[in-house]
RNA sequence: GCGCCUGUAGCUCAGUUGGAUAGAGCAACGGUUUUCUAAACCGUGGGUCAGGAGUUCGAAUCUCUUCAGGCGCGCCA
């Protein structure tokens, strides 16, 4: 019916508003055609002579009501009524209005091929150094939902996990376990910049030495530490390095290879599966000149770059970026922007139409810096976009649940997942809008009381299925098609929503907004208990029993495919 | 100081590429079950959309400004 509005409308406009292309042009961005939001406004409703008024000059209502004849004329059209300032309302025939179920069933109407895009969604990307906790999850979560939406639009994607394998962290965590493993400081004295969590003791002990045991200096390694606990830590490493080299390296990639591990395992719990692991160290030495990240620095060395202080400095203000950004540091090696500019060319040069970075907003004063190092390798910076997701309060009962990093005493994914489920935390973690702050109560999760959005929704699922269950109990088959349905209208505001259901697919797909889902959701899964609450439709007579079967049929995909598209199991019964 | 984000009902938030009387959940109060799952439904009260000015046929939405809050501003990652 939509296409079929759509022509109307058009021709609409070619042969009666008499536009210059500009306008037109502007006329066919700014219009809209939608699904009522209440049937009393019809159940399709334009704001085409409101906009084309301002365009014309001329008055909406006298353009609506020319408008509405052209509109009559189409098919399944039963009236048209000019409302309010303008607007033009249509009312389908009862016929036309349910035909729409029917060709409502390829739920997710596919975006032109011309639009079809190859794009690449990074997320996640926790450096490799301990478990995922509750932060993390948001942005997994995030990041999983935009992929499956934009995937059903048609579009091709890939969800990429960037590992930092190749910094300071990294040998922080391998010190942590070197340190663990030969039991070289009690807890009180354990290095402060060291990663103190349980973990680390797991970890040290998952990795088995081949060799007997190794003699360690301890006393020489421990003594004369300096104070401050970053260089205190580096000092450590450096010591173990040059003194235990081999050992070194052992431990450092065991250790690497078992939290990576972990990640993956907490992701699967969490059901996201990335198509790629890039590893930051697959990006090779600044010193090795056929890798990928000398490759790239050399680009932007050759015209944007200048060396001060010992530095190389990249010339980032000429894009935009508020100051210049060291890329190679007096002592010759690369900083993280460095390994990032060559991670991104890597990225762009694989050919994605689009790159969406799902990033803690703790770095949006980043995203200036890297458009301007993208801009300097001469890409098109708005081939990147930047996602930026907000740290998410966990509150129990109402009070927060202390998450400190430093003692290594945190929440972990792994916990929530445990605890509520995967499905009830990816429900909540996409309840609100990404970049702003949200606050998830896990008591209100684990709840099974009416607070419970999460149970509301699947409550509407499960009942469905229950009616269907007795429906063919009874000895019936579950209809495919409405049948002498010119008057049936018990379901038309259920229906009406369901239709919606591609809308806002397009949408939250067009704005990356998952949690428009999620509200769709609710409005559903409420129209829907209101009307089973109305309406006794196993005692209805038995032509509308088959017409309401056949809603409901509609209704119960709708939710199960949205919650799919967010990563969510429907519940068949509760 | 500079930059980004936010301010909508008592609370938590939708609605922000300008559209029709600003919505929902919770909380409060009052109802609904011999009936397909009451994890549900119905009703009532509750708002200067932070304040002010502007643009427009029309502003919660756009512009300017004031106030309040959050975050970011390393040769860290």
């Amino acid at each position: 019916m939509f296409t079929q509005l759509s022509l109307a409308l058009n021709s609409f406009i070619d042969n009666d508003l008499g536009l210059a292309g500009g306008q037109k042009n502007q006329l066919l961005k700014k219009h809209k055609l939608h699904l009522a939001d209440s049937l009393d406004k019809g159940h399709w409703t334009t704001n085409l002579c409101l906009v084309a008024s301002g365009l014309t000059k001329k008055n909406p209502r006298e353009l609506a009501t020319k408008l509405a004849t052209v509109i009559q004329s189409a098919d399944g059209v039963d009236r048209v009524e000019i409302a309010g300032p303008g607007f033009v309302n249509i009312f389908l025939t009862q016929r036309a209005f349910l035909q729409q179920v029917e060709q409502a069933m390829d739920l997710i109407p596919s975006v032109d091929n011309s639009l079809q895009k190859k794009i690449q969604i990074e997320f996640v990307s926790a450096n490799p150094t301990g478990p995922l906790h509750v932060g993390h999850g948001r942005g997994a979560a995030y990041g999983d939902a935009i992929a499956r939406i934009l995937s059903s639009l048609g579009h091709q994607v890939e969800k990429e996990y960037y590992v930092n394998d190749a910094g300071r962290q990294v040998d922080i965590l391998a010190c942590s376990i070197f340190l663990r493993k030969f039991s070289c400081f009690d807890d009180v004295s354990f290095p402060a910049s060291g990663y103190k969590g349980s973990y680390v003791l797991e970890i040290a002990d998952s990795i088995k030495l081949d060799d007997s045991a190794p003699n360690i200096q301890k006393d020489q390694l421990c003594k004369d530490l300096p104070e401050e606990p970053e260089a205190e830590i580096d000092e450590l490493i450096t010591r173990i390095q040059s003194s235990y080299s081999d050992l070194w390296l052992v431990i450092r990639s065991g250790g690497l290879a078992y939290v990576t591990q972990s990640i993956k395992d907490d992701l699967t719990a969490f059901k996201v599966e990335f198509d790629q692991w890039f590893f930051e160290s697959s990006l090779g030495e600044l010193s090795d000149e056929t890798s990928d990240i000398a490759k790239a620095l050399h680009k932007v060395k050759q015209e944007h770059a200048y060396e001060k202080a010992g530095a190389v400095w990249l010339e980032s203000t000429k894009f935009g970026d508020d100051k210049d950004r060291v890329i190679i540091r007096e002592d010759g090696r690369g900083t993280y922007l460095s390994a990032d500019l060559a991670y991104h060319k890597n990225k762009l040069d694989r050919g994605f139409d689009t790159i969406i970075n799902v990033w803690g907003s703790d770095h949006h004063g980043y995203i200036k810096r890297i458009e301007a190092t993208i801009e300097a390798m001469g890409y098109n910076k708005n081939q990147m976009q930047v996602q930026l997701v907000q740290f998410a309060n966990l509150l129990e009962d109402g009070a927060k649940v202390k998450m400190s990093t430093r003692s290594g005493n945190f929440y972990t994914l792994k916990q929530l997942i445990d605890d509520i489920g995967p499905d009830a935390a990816r429900f909540y973690y996409l309840s609100k809008q990404a970049d702003q702050h949200l606050d998830f109560d896990i008591g209100v999760a684990r709840s099974h009381s009416k607070d419970n959005l999460y149970y509301y929704v699947q409550y509407a699922h499960a009942r469905i299925c229950s009616v269907q269950k007795k429906y063919i109990s009874l000895g019936h088959t579950l209809p495919e098609a409405f049948k002498d349905f010119d008057e049936f209208h018990a379901c038309d505001d259920l229906i009406q929503l369901a239709l919606n259901f591609s809308f806002v697919v397009q949408s939250a797909g067009e704005n990356l907004q998952p949690h428009l889902i999620i509200y769709y959701l609710r409005d559903l899964a409420q129209g829907f208990h209101h009307f089973y609450n109305d309406t006794n439709i196993l005692k209805a007579a038995e032509q509308d029993q088959v017409n309401m079967l056949r809603a409901l049929g509609l209704v119960k995909n709708v939710i199960a495919s949205s919650l799919e598209l967010i990563g969510i199991d429907s519940l068949e019964q509760m």
